[in-house]
DNA sequence: TTGCATCTACGAAATCATTCGTATATGTTT
DNA sequence: AAACATATACGAATGATTTCGTAGATGCAA
C-alpha cells in the first residue's frame, strides 16, 4: 500500500458560494469578476460586489490566485476541481456516512439515474478495484 | 416512471452538529439528554448544555421528537436516516459535484478503500440498474 | 422539609458566511 | 483636463451555527 492524501487535511474547505465560483472558473478559466458575475446571474441573484467581494476573499484564502495588470484584475483558481473534490468527498463521507464511502456510492446509484454509458465506466472502475483485491 | 422523492426538498437540512446527534439517535434509538452528551463526549469535547441546546433547538425545527413524563425528557429522531441521506446527497451532488452523480460515485470509489463484500454489493446494484435500462 | 443532584429554559457571546452600499481609484472619451 | 464608465477596497449589517453560563424547576434523600 502507498502512502495516501494526507495533503486533503490542508485544503480549505470552499464554502457554497465559494464553489459557485470555482465551478465557473474550472469551467471557463482565468476570468475577471465581471465575467464571473455574468456566469452567475444567469442561475441566480447576486449583486456585482457580492461577488467581489467573495472573489477577493477567496484570494486571501489562496483559493484564487489573480493578475492585477491592467484595471480589472484576472482571477484563476488556484485549486484544483479534482483535490476540492476530493476533500469535499471526505468531509461528507464522515459527516453524512459516518465514514461508509460504499453506504453513500449505494444511496446515490439507487437515488440518481445514470446513463448507460456512465454505469459502464463505474463497472470498469469496480472491475480494477477488484483486481487489486486479488 | 413513478413519481420520485419531491417531499425532499421540504426535509430540513441538518447542520454538522445536528447530524452528529442524529447518528446517535439513529445508532442508539430513543436517548435522555444526558446518554447523548456521553456519546458525543468520546469523540469529542462538547458541554452538556450544548448538547441540551442543540437537541432543543433541532426539537423546535421538527427533527426530533420527546417525551416529557419524567424529570429528563427522551428524544428521538424524528427524520429516518434514509430520507435524511437522501436530502444530503441531493445538496451534495447539486453543489460539489454540479449535478453530475456518477462523477460522484468515481470520485468516492477512486478514493475510499471499500471491502471485498461492499464491491460486491455494488456490483450486484449496478447490475440490477442495468437491466430496468433495458 | 430542607438540601442536593440533576434537569430544562433561556440569554447571549463568538464565529462565520453572505450580502451590498459607499468611497475611492483608474482609465477612456470628448 | 474634465467627465464618465467601470474597477477595486472596505466597512458593516444580517442571519445562521455553535457554544456555554446562569437561573430556576424538579425530584429524591437525609
Amino acid at each position: 500500500m502507498f502512502a495516501t492524501n494526507n495533503f486533503v487535511d490542508h485544503l480549505m474547505k470552499p464554502t457554497d458560494a465559494e464553489l459557485e465560483i470555482l465551478h465557473v472558473l474550472w469551467a471557463n478559466g482565468p476570468s475577471t469578476v465581471r465575467q464571473v458575475h455574468e456566469s452567475l446571474s444567469q442561475s441566480r441573484d447576486i449583486g456585482y460586489t457580492t461577488a467581489l467581494k467573495l472573489m477577493q476573499i477567496m484570494h486571501e484564502k489562496g483559493l484564487l490566485s489573480r493578475d492585477a495588470e491592467s484595471k480589472s484584475h484576472t482571477y484563476t483558481a488556484a485549486v484544483s476541481e479534482e483535490d476540492t473534490q476530493r476533500g469535499l468527498v471526505d468531509r461528507f463521507v464522515e459527516t453524512a456516512f459516518k465514514g461508509s464511502a460504499s453506504k453513500l456510492v449505494m444511496q446515490v446509484l439507487g437515488q440518481h439515474k445514470a446513463s448507460q454509458q456512465e454505469l459502464e465506466e463505474i463497472k470498469q472502475l469496480l472491475n480494477q478495484l477488484n483486481n487489486e483485491h486479488n
